[in-house]
RNA sequence: GGUGGGUUCGUAUAACGGUUAGUACUCAGGAUUUUCAUUCCUGCAAUAGGAGUUCGAUUCUCCUACCCACUACCA
């Protein structure tokens, strides 16, 4: 959810300002690849509607070489690896770094040891000048050590004693003094990778990237990007670093064992982890439809300045602006999504929503035959029904649901009879001196012969039982009872009309027969 | 621990330095309805604390508290 905000923004602010949006792909860590999520992501935003200008192809696929249209091929950092060693090399020539050589375990060791004498330990001003680096060892050492081994590395050298002045869009001025900063390591020999530092500085000036919108916890790192983008004597783009959304409950950013806990997706796609198995519930899957989860999404940390809740894409892009974006982390609300989903259930027109909606019912056995030219028909015994019957429950039902799924829930009873009634309603309504004026309705129903439309079998439905002074309530909530099986759902008029004459009075008689 | 960021009802948020601090979700009542749901109405509920600047501070400054992020050859 965090990555698809993210993402949103930043499609939303280069839309807005007439530019593109580009997909890269950060894959720099190679301990670190899953396989599949390249493609998870992409399918994301695909979901979304967030579709990249450049980054991938109409299909979804990453593009390997430079076109007309991906200027800036490939897109995937470890397709670029060529690219980011003579810049690390570049800065070591240029004073800015200096080759590494102390082994992972060497360092981790200094750390526990640092550690234990309740001290950090920095790779830094301190400490750079103790260590095995290009900075300590002669130069014919150094040249030997480069040749020979391949464990080493190139890291910044952190300036001394400067306060690195920055503006953040969101944030405002910033400053912060190198002292507290250490020398980070910006390209691995053992893999000839460069980090997230070097790379995304890298690219992101060779791809001519003009914002760069990223999350919080990316703004400790920002002086060191100010200071690699100074080093390179490059235009640095402008930072607008977003606030982390927030879990429901307690403190903390949103992770997704919280949604396993407390009952909602944290992805918007179900994700299966090819490597244990595990597989985290996804917005789709749960039934949200894409422009319901990508309004909500936009609404955590960003206001319109109106009181306008409901936005569609280009609406957003429209009204999306930086200076609403809110600097608190945002705590996730999974009620406010689920009115999200209700308004724009509502929203949609009832074909659309009778496709979605078949599927669901043929999962309950229900056959769903014919067109929406044809005629409205059912047959309960065959279980089937025409697709504009369908279209005409969803359009009763639609304002009762936030889900598609919930529509079976709720008009379940418009597709088959009854097989029990509701023990609790029963005893509430089933008495007889209310069914009994229940089944003289249910007969004069029989006999009524005016059109058969809601209006006029509500109105007559109405003067008979006004008209012969029965208790309105008590009476119709019998028929209810033995037309749906319990004491909730529609309007009597409406479920009769329905499911029809014959099928209206086969249920008065099961009823009369389980009573017997 | 260090560095940086943050703080308005439970949640998301609004409020040129001047408002009875507004709206939405949730929740609680009520109205409508043949039930349920919808709809409508009403209500509950907040400027973290303390100084300062000012005629006046939610808004500006400082301090404190609390929360978060970062502090990897991860992003």
């Amino acid at each position: 959810m965090g990555g698809v905000r993210t993402a949103l923004y930043n499609y939303l602010y280069a839309k807005q300002h007439g530019g593109d949006f580009i997909l890269r792909i950060e894959d720099t860590d190679s301990h670190r690849f899953v396989p599949g999520a390249e493609q998870y992501i992409i399918d994301s935003l695909r979901w979304c509607g967030i579709v990249p200008d450049e980054g991938v192809d109409a299909e979804g696929k990453v593009v390997e070489t430079p076109s007309e249209r991906h200027p800036h091929a490939p897109y995937r950092q470890s397709q670029r690896r060529g690219i980011y060693r003579k810049y690390a090399e570049q800065l070591v020539e240029s004073g800015f770094a200096y080759y590494a050589f102390d082994s992972a375990e060497e360092l981790a060791a200094k750390r526990a040891e640092a550690e234990a004498a309740g001290q950090t330990f920095i790779y830094g001003q301190q400490s750079r000048g103790s260590l095995r680096n290009s900075l300590t060892l002669s130069g014919e050492e150094t040249a030997r050590l480069l040749e020979s081994t391949t464990d080493w590395t190139v890291r910044f050298k952190m300036p001394e004693g400067r306060i690195v002045e920055m503006d953040d869009i969101i944030r405002g001025h910033i400053e912060v003094n190198t002292d507290t900063l250490d020398d980070k390591v910006l390209w691995k020999r053992a893999d000839e990778l460069p980090t997230y530092h070097l790379a995304n500085i890298v690219d992101d000036h060779l791809m001519e990237i003009t914002e760069v919108i990223r999350g919080e916890e990316w703004l400790p790192s920002l002086p060191l990007h100010y200071l690699l983008y100074e080093a390179f004597g490059w235009e640095r783009p402008r930072f607008a670093h977003l606030s982390l959304l927030l879990k429901p409950v307690g403190n903390g950013k949103l992770s997704k064992r919280d949604g396993d806990k407390l009952g909602f997706p944290v992805f918007p796609l179900k994700w299966t982890n090819p490597e244990t198995g595990e597989t985290s519930r996804g917005y789709r899957e749960d039934g949200y439809f894409p422009e319901a989860f990508v309004n909500m999404l936009a609404m955590l940390g960003w206001n319109p300045g109106t009181e306008q809740e409901l936005f569609s894409l280009p609406e957003l892009v429209q009204a999306f602006s930086m200076d609403k974006v809110q600097k608190a982390g945002a705590k996730f609300n999974p009620e406010k999504a689920k009115w999200f989903n209700k308004e724009y259930l509502r929203m949609k027109g009832d074909e659309e929503l009778t496709e979605l909606f078949v599927p669901v019912l043929q999962e309950h056995g229900i056959e769903v035959t014919g067109c929406f030219k044809c005629p409205v028909s059912h047959d309960f015994d065959a279980a089937s029904v025409s697709k504009n019957y369908v279209k005409a429950v969803v359009s009763l039902i639609k304002e009762r649901a936030t889900f598609v799924a919930d529509f079976w829930d709720i008009a379940w009873y418009l597709f088959k009879a009854p097989s029990s009634y509701e023990p609790k309603d029963t005893a509430k309504f089933w008495k007889e001196e209310n069914y009994s004026l229940a089944f003289k309705v249910a007969d004069f129903v029989q006999g009524f012969d005016g059109p058969w439309e809601k209006e006029a079998l509500e109105h007559a439905l109405e003067e008979f039982i006004r008209g012969n002074e029965w208790p309105m309530g008590k009476v119709m909530n019998c028929i209810r009872l033995a037309l749906t099986g319990s004491g909730s759902g529609l309007g009597i008029a409406d479920i009769t009309v329905l499911i029809g004459k014959d099928e209206f009075c086969r249920r008065m008689a099961a009823a009369k027969q389980s009573i017997v």
